[in-house]
RNA sequence: GCCGAGAUAGCUCAGUGGUAGAGCGCGGCCCUGAAAAGGCCGGCGUGGGGGGUCCGAUUCCCUCUCUCGGCA
């Protein structure tokens, strides 16, 4: 029996993915599932670049603004909701076509979540504390005694994932890293095919510079400026141009430094997306080049589909 | 024109008679419930040109070029 396919079209920011993908949603009956950590939000249109109104208006979009920014969202929620999508679109007798920069929700998607335990926030807090107490190497020590297959992968400044994995062991009483061995996505069930847009840095980088410039000019500085005054949640806040734009209005520094700053980290994000695309074998790369239309590229994707 | 200061990494600069560092930038990488986050690694260099002293010069001396101050 044939495979239904799942398509994925992923790339650093700004190099076009929104507008290639209307073009090969089009030709193939497909709708859209965002595969992006921050464009879930509302109210964040700008400084996450969400596909315009008038390009929603041409192919559906789904996990675009559906989220208030005073909420968390993470991995676990994202791949529940965008596999509930898939599944009614298949229904729809329409193709899924995934669209986005974040490595991490594609591959939950592809390859599946080990099942385990959210985050818990009493733990969390107390790990906290004692990391801000005792420094890192102490939780690294114990994560090493409790879980050493994890405390190898993971680098002992690493906070983070130091504290995840001990919060992982101390609710279910299982290291992670054996929990980790059990994930089943629906690569296994499904004809996966991904599409990988790159093009020069330099290109790219000039894209970002390009696309911060529009959105200082399309009104980035209003959009923040309300956002700041929610109590925006954790994650959300962590979208790029936030941080830049409130120590600008604390008065740290000018409107030029924000904007600087916001295009550095666009360029470091881009780079490290790069970096996870580039390690899956998987991925079928295209390469665009400076004068080439969205059509022109959808196109070329669309040739390698079948 | 004269006097002074300087010319070292992409940028701003430090330092040393035994072929060089720092910050930023940049490059590479890791990644499982915050992932636009978080973490790790890497100096990427004809030391302005030419001569001299010295075993050895980026460092000392001479000269040229350029830049920046000051005086005209």
């Amino acid at each position: 029996m044939l495979k239904k396919k799942i398509i994925f079209l992923v790339g650093p920011t700004a190099i076009g993915k929104s507008a290639i993908a209307i073009h090969l949603a089009k030709k193939i009956d497909a709708e859209i599932i965002s595969c992006d950590s921050m464009q879930v939000y509302s109210l964040m249109d700008i400084v996450t670049s969400q596909p315009s109104s008038t390009q929603r208006k041409q192919i559906k979009h789904h996990l675009l603004g559906v989220v208030n920014p005073i909420r968390e969202y993470n991995v676990a929620r994202y791949r529940k909701e965008a596999i509930a999508i898939c599944d009614k679109l298949f229904l729809k007798g329409k193709i899924p076509l995934f669209v986005g920069g974040s490595g991490l929700y594609y591959s939950v998607i592809i390859d599946g979540l080990f099942p385990a335990i959210g985050e818990d926030k009493s733990i969390r807090a107390r790990l906290d504390k004692e990391l801000s107490l005792k420094g890192s190497s102490c939780l690294f020590q114990r994560l090493s005694k409790v879980d050493p297959l994890s405390a190898k992968k993971i680098h002992p400044n690493d906070s983070r994932r130091i504290i995840r994995a001990l919060e992982v062991y101390l609710k279910t009483g299982l290291p992670m890293s054996s929990l980790q061995k059990n994930r089943i996505g629906l690569g296994s069930e499904y004809e996966i095919k991904i599409f990988a847009l790159n093009a020069n840095r330099k290109t790219i980088y000039n894209k970002i510079d390009q696309r911060v410039d529009k959105m200082f000019k399309t009104g980035l500085i209003n959009e923040v400026q309300g956002l700041l005054r929610l109590k925006l949640s954790k994650t959300a806040f962590c979208a790029i141009g936030i941080r830049e734009l409130e120590s600008y209005f604390k008065g740290e520094y000018d409107l030029d430094e924000a904007r600087r700053l916001i295009k550095r980290n666009s360029r470091h994000y881009a780079k490290r997306q790069l970096t996870w695309f580039k390690k899956d074998a998987r991925i079928h790369w295209v390469n665009i080049k400076d004068e080439e239309t969205p059509g022109e590229i959808a196109k070329r994707i669309w040739k390698k589909l079948f």
